[in-house]
DNA sequence: TGTACATCAGTGAACGCGCGTTCACTGATGTAC
DNA sequence: TGTACATCAGTGAACGCGCGTTCACTGATGTAC
């Protein structure tokens, strides 16, 4: 018997057990935790509509229901894995007490932890190809990336701005560029090389902090330190 | 008729006109040419065995002949594509002059404009999850890190060393770490909420030169500026 | 130089697999009166 | 409060699809003598 068929009959019998009826209750955000369930355990190469079904333990054409496609499916773990992220960066911000300066490179070690703890997730979340143009993940990306510019805005010293300038505009790039791509490095094993599976830990704590001070911010206020 | 037929008709008479013979002469490289083609053209999604095997005009099964599965017909292709990369980085270096500030910047340009020109073929060289861990592509990776390697030892006023010490491997994971983070959100599309399409190209000429100024470079010899 | 034979480099039909999707269906739930 | 009926939220069997892979095969090429 293959672990996936025994996956099954477990959670087949989880689900006679908690329902009476067929009728799922809330068969729409149970779909969307199997879904986390697949990317968290198998990669999102392992996820189908069908897998998400087996998890939730409900028929093969049930999801399609509730979400359209594989796409719809995704979009609605996108759009939380967004708001999830925006929650991660707003708590690391504060991690770094009350310089901006050190409140924005808390939050650039946060985006690197939030990867790290959310693999597959993060993945997803930059994969537009297997997304849907839906207003609500752009909105919820939009939340997101104006967390990091708020934080950006604070450590050049100048007031938070939906529509800063260009000096503002470049650093929130090369912030988010330096964490999101030692992000997808590091998940994509990139760094083995350098340490290998249980040193991974003192890797990233002793090379994180110096990372993020590479990014030469300049103040326009008097700076804080 | 789909296209996709049309396609294998016309590419089916391609071949029969090119070689008298069913032997096809060098299989093995049309095949890493054919990939490539389906890459470029349609993403590394619709790459499978087949697809290659009906762009280059042969069986199904002749693929499997030359590279067992596919991920050996990928890695052979993101073998390739280290290859190439390391050639583009040192051209670009060299576009950067003879100041090593200027050509580490250079470089990282290079990095860059090489995802923008070979989309597929660079996300694939890191998608581990889809390729062998062939010591032939560990090399050509390997390449590549030297030549950014270098360039940050020469930009800090240090020799090239194989073996730096933990200074320049931070310069040098951060540098990696902007351009890469950089191409990958440009690739996925991140950026087309400050330049849609047509204008594109003057934000990336905009940006990239003042992106890559943001990484503050420690010189440790009096600079060249 | 000619011949016999082994090996190479493919063919093309067939198989089973998991997938998304369709379809007729049905038991549970909600609503109107 | 009870009843009739519409709608909701799923079932589960079936379909066709492209995929990787197997298999018996074969024409071309290379090698030994």
């Amino acid at each position: 018997m293959k672990i996936r068929h025994g996956d099954t009959t477990i959670l087949n019998a989880k689900k006679a057990a908690a329902r009476a009826t067929y009728h799922h209750g809330d068969l729409r955000a149970a779909l969307i935790a199997a879904t986390e369930e697949v990317l968290l355990e198998h990669g999102v190469e392992a996820f189908s509509l069908r897998a998400a079904a087996r998890r939730a333990g409900v028929s093969p054409a049930a999801p399609a229901y509730h979400f359209g496609d594989a796409a719809g499916l995704l979009t609605e773990v996108a759009i939380a894995g967004f708001e999830e992220l925006t929650r991660f960066l707003r708590r690391w911000s504060d991690k770094g007490g009350k310089i901006p300066q050190a409140r924005l490179r808390s939050q650039g070690e946060g985006y690197i932890r939030f990867a790290l703890a959310n693999r597959a997730r993060f993945q997803l979340m930059f994969r537009k190809d297997k997304l849907k143009a839906d207003p609500r993940l752009f909105a919820a990306a939009e939340e997101s990336f104006a967390c990091l510019q708020t934080a950006v805005c604070e450590a050049m010293g100048l007031p938070p701005s939906a529509n800063p300038g260009p000096d503002v505009m470049i650093l929130v790039l090369a912030s988010w560029s330096i964490v999101h791509g030692f992000a997808h490095l590091l998940l994509d094993g990139q760094f083995d090389r350098m340490a290998e599976d249980r040193k991974l830990d003192k890797f990233l704590d002793a090379t994180i902090p110096k990372l993020l001070q590479t990014v030469a911010v300049p103040t326009r206020s008097k700076p804080h330190e």
